[in-house]
DNA sequence: CTTAATATGTCATAAGTTGACATATATTTA
DNA sequence: TAAATATATGTCAACTTATGACATATTAAG
């Protein structure tokens, strides 16, 4: 019967939370019978779920009880690195959608799920959605030319991006002139639907971005990247955050 | 010091986590010495967070070791029905922009936040997926004369949306002449940067689509909306999906 | 002012957790 | 192939925690 068998307290707990998630009304007693538990061992739980933050409230007296404010819920989550930083696209991109055109309670989402990461992977995780930045929506000329990214370069881009490393490729530029390049990675930039690389280039010794569909060949080095001041990168290319 | 005490049992747990979410090696007998424990018990640990679904790796011998594969993780997130919808929201638009232009584990990831939903809400869940459409760029005519949607406006489509509620609301089109409307909300739509309303309008009987924000006014009813066949939907509206 | 609800305290006992010890199994290294 | 170093698992007495029964306080609605 249903999701655990409620052999173990931890079991218990969680179906003690399903039951709230639902949007019934529950009294105390009614919770504890469907629990087969006493009624002093419910109140317990919940004072326990009241400590470790759920967002539990009870009214007292005739037609009381008590609910649970937040009904959806995930309870655990285990992301790869390539996932966490999927999840850090995903809200930031959203965000950006969000602060043009209206207010949807994304903020109170990315605020949650940003504190939701434990204190050791926070400090990383916010250093991480800094460096991702939305632009305006690509133009026409852009759009017409551009390609699928290859999976693998993709992945080392998101991977160097991720650990801020040092990246060697070759690159295709706008009149099919091939050369070789060593980058720091610094911002990830998106100009729906067509993602860029800002970063510190090697070759010219400049500041410079990279349309990510016209590298042809990658590969990772171990070299932390130099972390050099922020400004200079978003004025060298500020056309292309203009419009939104 | 630290997170917690160590008092309880689910204190430990936590503390553990965090230790293996560290990038550092560790054998067995290392974290049980760290966290005060027999080694015995710490291999039981090991076993009840295996069970619990974490994706935990040993390898025996020489230079072995434990260690947990998403290193990455959130621990619970409680979201209100506004938050829950956020988080589809962002995840559907990063999907459409992940067919189209790369895979970069968003795929694991969406499926992975979608599991990570109780089961009684993921019938729901899947369910408002599906009626989350992602379709091509506005034109240059569109982002020419869009406006910000009102917060209060947003809300209420929202709420309807994920309710399935009729919505009554008086309408704007682009001759600056006002209808009031009756309408069921079947899909949400994004023409990136503008929201559409796809569904059944009972002024005309027919199969209608609204852009978001030339809604001037609006309510929530509590009739639920009539189900009707997904095809005719879609068909009626081809254009806004071509390019993508 | 009665009834129905949450909230909290106490204590004997039931249930679960722990560490010590033993042993099995897998892997690397010499 | 033997030694060393890991994880993996079983058992049991001692210890710790969780539980239910009972009592009582507090709050709100009718």
């Amino acid at each position: 019967m249903g999701k655990s068998d409620l052999k173990t307290k931890n079991d218990r707990t969680s179906r003690l939370l399903g039951l709230l998630r639902t949007e019934e009304h529950w009294t105390t007693h009614h919770l504890a019978s469907e629990l087969n538990i006493s009624h002093r061992t419910l109140m317990r739980d919940l004072e326990e779920l009241k400590k470790a933050g759920y967002p539990i409230e009870a009214d007292r007296g005739r037609g009381g009880g008590v609910r649970l404010n937040g009904r959806w819920g995930i309870e655990r989550l285990n992301l790869t690195n390539k996932e966490a930083i999927s999840l850090l696209l995903s809200l930031s991109v959203t965000e950006a959608l969000t602060e043009q055109s209206n207010d949807f309670g994304s903020k109170g989402l990315k605020q949650k799920i940003s504190t939701a990461f434990p204190e050791n992977q926070l400090k990383v995780i916010n250093e991480l959605r800094k460096r991702i930045l939305i632009g305006k929506l690509a133009s026409d000329s852009v759009l017409r030319n551009c390609n699928r990214v290859n999976g693998k370069i993709w992945d080392d881009v998101i991977l160097a991006f991720f650990d801020s490393k040092r990246l060697k490729f070759e690159y295709c530029n706008e009149n099919t002139i091939m050369t070789s390049r060593e980058f720091d990675p610094h911002f990830l930039l998106l100009n729906w639907p067509v993602w860029y690389l800002l970063g510190w280039d090697y070759l010219s010794d400049e500041v410079r971005i990279f349309r990510i569909d016209r590298i042809r060949t990658i590969s990772m080095t171990n070299q932390v990247i130099i972390r050099r001041a922020r400004p200079q990168f978003i004025h060298a290319y500020e056309s292309y955050f203009t419009n939104l």
